[in-house]
DNA sequence: TCTGGACAAGAGACCGGTCTCAAATATAAA
DNA sequence: TTTATATTTGAGACCGGTCTCTTGTCCAGA
């Protein structure tokens, strides 16, 4: 007799109220959890809560509390392993903190990312963690601020944004694999990273607008600067977006005169298209060749050798963004932070002495 | 003297309306893009929006259409490259048809899918996406559909329920794998899954929770049984939930008499977990142990030897469902449909003939 | 018995949009 | 010029919750 079709419309406070024979507030009191309301109605409206199976509707509750319980977070590429493994970390702090969290890809495209804050921001999330694509345009990321909306980067900083961030301590990590090639005596390192760019080659590391791959490309141009190395930016290479790229990439390297001796990959996909490269033209690793990438990433401990990485703890920086933001959900004021989480290098088997000896 | 400071509120509707000074109405209609205004009033309002800065509040007008645009997915791991691979797919459809995408995960745990299914039918979620941890429970799957709010399943499927899923073809591509290792002269394969379960060993195929998992072991089964090999469930395991618990699922496997000769890894997290159990105990690929994958994963294609595997395509998988939930989000009301997108054995180089030749 | 404070329940405004319907204005037909 | 028909614009209800404010009860103290 009570509508045995699909009810279409959804079952409301209203709707339980007059079931449970009392005032829509009342209802909304126990449904919400608030104010306080007796036992016994509390025991009828429960009941005829159950009864009605009813839902509380989230969006109408977001829209009057103007909270709606969600982070919403811009990644450049979910695919890549290592967003996915931030974005495990951002949830799970999240949700233990009673946040969803809802995930836009920017496929590293400012126009794209533009959008998906614009979307988020018009969904109301209560806070937002972005990887910024470019570090030179922030317009769109200035206007999340002056909405109110919280803020927190990830793996890339906007200093003059100011304005949190959790990201890798990129330049010592890249130092600190740089002087350990050094240590093993190359004298000639290539870097490799899969930023877009016009030209493969760098002129100017300052017009790197990604911060992370600057901070990195900086770290191995300062090792080698200190040790002596002259002109070391001949070696840095843009470009190496996909398997053909990189092959082309790593060939004109290797066309270089004197050639280089080590290679630096600047994440786990560039690593894997670099080791690919280099399998594909027969050189042997690290026989005749040595190689470093960032990101302890899967493949990079059963190829032969496992590959030398820069470890970065993906998953922690995600929970440390999420901790971050949600502080400051929670009304915290506390000054703003750029922290840079510290990465270990983990020695495998991919780098040795170069081939012969090594001379200036 | 316009409120310089930060303001608080955002400008709504209203406080364009009074800025362009016409009616809440009329303002709504430019700003939401509906209805008739003429071009006079609509640059009036344009303009007081724009100087206003104007933000629509998406929350507020999902209320009043009761759409949400947004489509809700929940994976099993997001970590997991199937998943995120898949999400990619979602997403990138969703995005063209104009739909959010927001990400739970399950862990592969029923509680923890049951509560995000509830969550995000409160934010009313315009269509689900889930790939069930358990097909053998679907209360809250049913509750879905009671609500009226379009399911697809993904990766499994659950007949019973009478709702849409894409998956792979799993028992053609467990049996054609299997047929390969037969062909190669195997007589004694075994089987690895990351299913969690009470005991390693597999009683009866019909209980398996997980209808991929379960298909698979059905193809593997029913191939070899085709072959006229006996009892060859007993070379089944599961639970290789971790590294440790891999290795010793394969040590218990190779004490098995007679040993195994091959062995199928139900996904690429097992399989990579399998392969560096056989590294660590000193055997080589293909010469003493036969594997193959499921999944053509980055780390397949750079050990020493390249993995055979069951190329499934995932990205496509996840594409078709996103498209199969937004046709039925557009009102088409077409029958449910189960789809096996269909796999292929991707040989490279980790099978041989087993050992020492093949005899019975 | 009367007053007052504590507490429970109800009425209704509000959040920021959409949308229906009526009023006002413009255009076309008679 | 008058009437009929479009075409815009305005007023206000509504979506489903939350929340403030008011009213009504109950019980203790004077």
């Amino acid at each position: 007799m009570e509508e045995p079709l699909a009810s279409k419309r959804s079952v409301t406070v209203a709707d339980v109220a007059r079931a449970a024979k009392v005032s829509k507030a009342t209802a909304a009191r126990v449904l919400g959890g608030y104010g306080v309301v007796s036992d016994k109605i509390r025991a009828q409206v429960t009941a005829a809560a159950a009864a009605l199976e009813y839902r509380p509707n989230e969006l109408a509750r977001s829209m009057t509390t103007g909270k709606s319980g969600i982070i919403g977070v811009v990644v450049g590429d979910i695919e890549n392993a290592f967003f996915s493994l931030a974005v495990r970390g951002i949830s799970d702090v999240a949700r233990m903190a009673g946040f969803n969290v809802i995930i836009a890809n920017s496929g590293e495209e400012l126009e794209a990312e533009k959008s998906a804050v614009d979307l988020l921001i018009g969904k109301r999330v209560d806070g937002l963690i972005v990887t910024p694509a470019r570090c030179d345009r922030m317009e769109h990321l200035r206007d999340i601020r002056r909405v109110g909306v919280p803020l927190v980067l990830f793996d890339r900083s906007i200093p003059e944004l100011g304005v949190d961030s959790v990201t890798g301590d990129d330049f010592d990590a890249a130092a600190t694999a740089t002087r350990y090639l050094l240590d093993a005596g190359h004298r000639h390192i290539a870097y490799i990273s899969a930023m877009d760019a016009a030209d493969e080659r760098l002129t100017d590391s300052r017009e790197l607008s990604n911060s992370a791959v600057r901070e990195r490309v900086e770290g191995v141009l300062k090792a080698q600067a200190a040790a002596g190395i002259e002109d070391p930016q001949r070696y840095v290479r843009l470009g190496a977006t996909d398997q053909a790229r990189t092959d082309a990439v790593v060939k004109h390297l290797l066309q270089e005169m004197p050639v280089p001796t080590a290679l630096v990959a600047s994440d786990s996909l560039v690593g894997l298209r670099v080791f690919k490269s280099l399998q594909a033209l027969g050189l042997s690793i690290p026989a005749d060749i040595s190689m470093i990438s960032f990101l302890d990433a899967d493949w990079t401990t059963v190829t032969t050798p496992p590959i030398t990485v820069v470890d970065q703890p993906v998953y922690e920086m995600g929970k440390k963004a999420a901790e971050r933001l949600i502080s400051r959900l929670n009304g915290r004021d506390m000054p703003v932070e750029r922290t840079a989480v510290k990465t270990s290098l983990i020695k495998r088997g991919s780098v040795a002495s170069p081939p012969h000896s090594s001379e200036q």
